[in-house]
DNA sequence: TAGCTATTTAGAATATTTTCTAAATAGCTA
DNA sequence: TAGCTATTTAGAAAATATTCTAAATAGCTA
């Protein structure tokens, strides 16, 4: 957890194209790995570092692993970038 | 222009740190490096990745570079995160 | 214009990231 | 249990990022 981990995470495009993958729902790291052309083992890798930035989360089944977007740490980050903009001061909390 | 550039500008702590201090207004970068305790050099190389990344902009007055926050480029960001996130399908485009 | 002051650029050292191949682990299935 | 299938881990190579010192640029000011 921290900013500098989420961030990273998100700076690399395999990475974001495996967020934007997810979007729709859980996949196995061996379905992900399909939508790229790269060995298993650098898409493990990558999604290594967004399980460290806690933007995906894995369930064990059977032996698969799935994988499923955290929403939350994303809500996060948009929390961060909207203080950094600044200037929303009605946005009241609740 | 382009995510990669403004996630990896923004996976940097001092980076951060930058444009958290150009929250309450623009600084020189003088002002800026005044605040790390780092060379001048280096303070300048991570404005110069802020600045690729469009996150800052600079005005350039008497002999002094002044460096003021891009919220646009923040809200740009929020939106791809809000795309991520999905699920707020009632923020309707208006 | 000579010398300041502010900032950037160049070059080199070190650290980190990304990718691959090969091997390891772990759970099914026959 | 023997052998699959799915995935990760280890180790190494190549690319990229971060920092420094030293030098360059550029605009003031006296």
């Amino acid at each position: 957890m921290g900013f500098a981990e989420t961030f990273k995470a998100l700076a690399d495009p395999i990475r974001r194209d495996i967020l934007t993958l997810l979007r729709s729902g859980r996949l196995s790291a061996g379905e992900i790995g399909s939508h790229f052309d790269m060995t298993g083992a650098t898409i493990s890798y990558h999604l290594g570092i967004l399980k460290k930035a806690d933007l995906v989360f894995e369930q064990r089944e059977k032996n698969f692993i799935y994988y499923e977007l955290n929403t939350s740490v994303v809500e996060e980050v948009m929390l961060w970038l909207s203080d950094l903009r600044g200037g929303n001061e009605h946005a009241e909390k609740k």
